[in-house]
DNA sequence: CTGAAAGCGCTTACAG
DNA sequence: CTGAAAGCGCTTACAG
């Protein structure tokens, strides 16, 4: 700002002290300084007493900036993601911390509002040399966009399966066998007019969900006249689309949502039609998100292993980024689980 | 094949390109590329094209670590919290990176999980000259535990009211006149035997909400035999609160939860003792969390400006940042609503 | 066993 | 109007 040319700012800014302050009081070098502090090579026990007496005088920080420039390491991880208010991200976001923390990184947690260009932004930050490595829960951007990391050689854990890249790590969940547990387990209960409210095609998870829906319903020869309704992943979604799903003739007895908030807005949308769940019509979700179980009717769904997801990827990571691996991409696929809840029953007798 | 029996391991380490790098091929020295790439100075039209010309041909990025060491600014902003879990967070952080993002900030999200020890970790990032200001919502540290940070006039701006220092920007709700405005609205509705489902004492905003309970209620004089509870800020204490309160004798017939998750266990509670809320009881949470208007009974609550609350501390932040602002702290509150949902009706006849 | 010094990649006061 | 060079605060190969 060239207002502050003229402006007297008194420098309240008091220097921090550096190495070489406390190599001077401690009267030793700044490489002495420096060893005595990380422990990287042996200092007599005297002078390291001195060393750390300093720095405990002196009130001394490492300047984690300039140790970054050095060593090209700042010991911090990326964890980029579309949307803070998933609530299946807190506990993902907590595995992925409690692995970091234990190998003494960081975690910049990066939200990019399903924008792309702020997908972009977060990436550069590894570009910039801010972050050593990435965790990524793409939404947006096309696995063409990370050929620049790639090529700087910053390492990259994807979660799910919308981009597939065979030098990256990744971590997903089977989604068609999720769907399938969900339809078994309906099917089991005696069901066999089964709507299925899917998520957007034009994600990963949405479409492989629907894919396994369909298949399961073939397999059990209920796929002539499917009813498929494809909303967006919200309450919204779930509530509009459970309405045109009510509309059809004879009505199905249950429904699969794609995920857990939707099934949330479908349980609204039976509430307001003044249908008993599960007594007129069972349904089941897919997340297991923590208000599964405390809304109006406890949602049966399928339970996806967050904690696990998060610890997995970041376990990647710093297999890369200590060396310890450097072959193609790995690909983990974690197990999900169904969680029975009030949500589901047998069909009404017809 | 014996082609194979050495195993090629070529360095995939590129070096990424430098300011050295780029005034090479472009032809002039390093300040003019810094210039021309920054708008610093005054920069030849066909020097700047040849500039980002071999910027772009060679990939160069600049590395912010670097900048960073020589600026003294890292540009990033650190948001300490104890939960990122719980669902008042989101709309918060929204708020903090949507301000953060328009001024050039990026926000590094730091979870402390009510522990100590991760609080002085993340606090120390700022300290090691990583992030440039902080924004704090303390759980466990004291306000001596930032004298540190305040001598090296790292900004610190806190949220709530559980530190308190001269020195320091803040903002806060006022949660007196929250819980009084949660009485009023019961009185109201005609209810004269008002629970309390309090919050830990140790917590600022659990005792304030209390004592605005008690002097709403004394002013009301209903503060013959009231009944309060103290419970933690969870769901299990809201339920076994909510038990004890019922075994009392005349019954309540109307409850104030010192949050929402407190009052969702209520509600659970209340549906397992078998009575109808709110015919039978009304309840009134505070916050308004998103879950607040999908669970069972859709709850009435205080809401928390949570959005503007976040936008508010950055701003806050960003004025000591760019140095507009140089006085003593500044106390920001913002105000809060009543939201009144299906959770609260008249009393039950005598 | 310890120190002097180079260098990480930028920005910016100083010259010309 | 542009360039040569210092310097931010560390780490670490190199000497001794």
């Amino acid at each position: 700002m060239e207002v502050n040319d003229y402006v007297i700012v008194y420098s309240t800014e008091i220097d921090m002290p550096t190495i070489v302050d406390v190599a001077r009081v401690a009267g030793v070098s700044t490489a002495t300084v420096s060893h005595a502090l990380n422990n990287t090579r042996y200092v007599d026990p005297q002078l390291r007493e001195r060393v750390l007496k300093a720095a405990q005088d002196l009130g001394y920080h490492r300047n984690a900036v300039a140790r970054g420039l050095r060593t090209k390491r700042t010991r911090s991880l990326g964890l980029i993601i579309p949307d803070i208010a998933n609530p299946f991200f807190p506990e993902f976001a907590r595995g992925v911390q409690d692995a970091a923390t234990q190998a003494g990184y960081t975690v910049v947690l990066c939200n990019t509002d399903w924008q792309k260009d702020k997908e972009h932004e977060f990436l550069n930050l590894a570009q910039q040399g801010l972050l050593d490595g990435i965790i990524l829960n793409p939404s947006e951007i096309a696995g063409q966009d990370l050929s620049n990391l790639i090529k700087a050689d910053i390492p990259i854990v994807l979660i799910g399966s919308r981009i597939d890249h065979p030098k990256l790590d990744q971590v997903s969940v089977d989604n068609v066998v999720g769907a399938t547990m969900a339809v078994n387990h309906l099917v089991e209960l005696g069901h066999r007019r089964i709507a299925h409210l899917a998520g957007p095609h034009t994600s990963s998870s949405g479409s492989r969900r629907r894919e396994g829906f369909v298949q399961a319903m073939r397999q059990r020869n209920l796929d002539k006249d499917l009813t498929i309704v494809e909303v967006p992943f919200n309450q919204e979604g779930g509530y509009q689309g459970t309405r045109s799903i009510l509309a059809k003739e004879p009505r199905p007895t249950a429904l699969f949502a794609a995920n857990d908030v939707i099934a949330i807005g479908a349980l609204l949308a039976l509430r307001d039609a003044g249908l008993q769940v599960p007594n007129a019509l069972s349904v089941v979700g897919f997340d297991d998100i923590p208000v599964a179980a405390i809304v109006s009717t406890p949602l049966t769904t399928i339970a996806q292993p967050k904690y696990q997801m998060g610890e997995c990827a970041t376990n990647l990571l710093l297999d890369r980024l200590s060396g310890r691996e450097k072959g193609p991409g790995r690909r983990v696929k974690l197990d999900l689980e169904l969680v029975t809840r009030s949500s589901t029953g047998p069909p009404p007798p017809a």
